[in-house]
DNA sequence: TGACGTGCGGAACGTGTGTTCAGTACCTTA
DNA sequence: TAAGGTACTGAACACACGTTCCGCACGTCA
């Protein structure tokens, strides 16, 4: 759960394990002992070489013996990625403010993939029950500001964050609770720039223990 | 939204495809020609190049010239997936079986990251309304023989794939149901054999218009 | 009938690539 | 004081690797 101790990387083979990490996400492979040489300023293969081997003995990289481009970058804590934990949705306060980080939960990579514009809010209440959304879940939410017509969005409505259906109908935009005791809330397209959206909604998860 | 044409993968070049795929997720980085025609049962590289050819110029592969292992497979749809749909759950016939693969579904790539171990079912009836998890429902399921009590499983009982919740208690096994209409499975520990935990469900994906 | 795509085998070429060895310099720990 | 880790240069080696050209067989399409 809390991962193993490893030792702690020096200034450059961190610098070393970064590049990797980039390079594979910029051309989805790794790079070559050259490639990084190259970029690093290293242009002997066996200066890399030493590098390469200090990661892996100190357990931040596998390799493959004698096979190109044979590196992969170990994930610590499993699969679990760190995503940001915004504050109770519908509260008074602004929540996209960094100030406002309440704490970051650790979620599977299955939910996430590499995606870095998503935060998670915890739903107050029960408007949204019947879409299965209930209070307390989590809700991962994409940061964006526009959606389509009937998608769960997390908006910003007379000063309040709060998660419902998005339906615009011309000259007013209805947002839609998922539960026969809320009523749908009407904003005008004039007011429609008080009303932003954040982003909408892409998961949800319960915590089942 | 639909993503543009691309011209139809003949069966050998859509192996191809999923090879390199497969192997990228089983190594963390592509294969090189000879691998591949190791694998495919081709002995020249000019085979395994020709169709490494064809993907390119069909839009499904991309290559960086001259470079060993640079094969990046192009997902299409932006961030979309496909993962096999395999049946309607609470059906009578092996569901896991690749006959019956009924489709595939498209989902974000968030949900899924890079797993290939993991398939979707269309959830029937309302046994697990109270999670949430709806008539008509995704779930994404996550292939793995074991599962931490109170989660919820896919578990093969009496002839018949259905969605509960997993409690080992002692010489007995409950399945929950989340629907107070619903009575709970129970299964001894002597029966286990038969009643295999396919997989923990990882999501739930409601189509929202 | 001829052009084109598919699906290979076989061989040769040139260079990309990881490995290894020898050596230097600096720093920290026992 | 010796040993080991860090951080490199430089050179040489062997083979892994992508490329290219030749060939064959089979199919479809106009």
């Amino acid at each position: 759960m809390f991962g193993e101790q490893r030792p702690k990387l020096t200034k450059r083979q961190q610098e070393v394990l970064d590049y990797i990490r980039a390079y594979i996400t910029e051309h989805g492979y790794p790079p070559t002992l050259r490639e990084l040489g190259s970029h690093l300023g290293i242009s002997s293969t066996n200066g890399v070489n030493d590098h390469l081997k200090a990661l892996e003995r100190k357990g931040y990289l596998a390799r493959d013996e004698a096979k190109s481009r044979a590196l992969v970058p170990i994930d610590t804590e499993d699969n679990m990625v760190s995503v940001p934990l915004l504050g109770r949705i519908a509260a008074g306060a602004p929540i996209l403010a960094v100030e406002h980080v309440e704490d970051t939960v650790k979620v599977d990579r299955f939910f996430l993939g590499n995606s870095s514009e998503v935060f998670a809010l915890r739903v107050q209440g029960e408007s949204m029950i019947d879409d299965g959304i209930h209070d307390g879940d989590f809700i991962f939410v994409k940061k964006q500001p526009r959606a389509r017509p009937g998608e769960i969005v997390v908006a910003w409505i007379e000063e309040e964050a709060t998660v419902k259906r998005y339906y615009p109908e011309g000259d007013r935009i209805r947002f839609q609770p998922a539960n026969d005791n809320f009523e749908p809330i009407y904003v005008s397209a004039d007011e429609f720039r008080e009303t932003r959206i954040i982003g909408v909604v892409v998961g949800i998860y319960r915590l089942m223990h």
